[in-house]
DNA sequence: TCGACACTTCAACTGATCTTGACATATTGA
DNA sequence: TCAATATGTCAAGATCAGTTGAAGTGTCGA
């Protein structure tokens, strides 16, 4: 897998109004599943799959709680967005 | 069209390495077409492809000189970028 | 231990995006 | 003007991501 490729994909889990929705969502807090259940109109497995591409970017955490899962922006999710992005459009 | 899914499509057109390696090669320089074809092994119409989805997203713009197109990145480009992200991802 | 609940995984479908090849346009130099 | 060059557009096919419904896993309380 090429760097390109790597951060190409990081940036592709952010580009999807659902993820920037649950992302918005975890700035700074901490979220149960269920609180983007309740906010999000999705179908349970939808969300779960949408998350999913999340965790897998590296962009989130989830603990699990009992039943419930709770989510967490990951610490270096900043960073990784960062170093996707190209050198110019680094703000 | 939603606030969301605009800042989705603005992500969306960074969130490929091809499109990735070209934005990088306009930090900071004005790049003719030709400049890219010689360095990315693409076929030509693929290239234009590519460049036109970062031109509707407003991320670089193209300027004829001839028979060639120079292309640099979009004064707002940045902010564009700046404004897609969530708001915990900003850097 | 059983059923309800919260969440995840899977396979199939659909629609969007990427890629290709053929063709179109516009500019330059012979 | 004509051929060559640089770029763009179009339509078709291939590939990938989002969505759906059904089935699976693990946890809790009765």
């Amino acid at each position: 897998m090429s760097d390109l490729s790597i951060r190409a994909d990081v940036l592709k889990a952010i580009a999807d109004p659902t993820r920037l929705e649950i992302l918005e969502m975890l700035s700074p807090q901490i979220r149960c599943n269920c609180h983007f259940q309740e906010h999000l109109d999705l179908a349970p497995n939808l969300l779960s799959y949408h998350l999913k591409v999340l965790r897998d970017a590296g962009l989130i955490v989830g603990t699990k709680r009992g039943r419930w899962v709770d989510y967490e922006m990951a610490t270096d999710a900043r960073e990784r967005v960062a170093t996707a992005l190209p050198d110019g459009l680094r703000s």
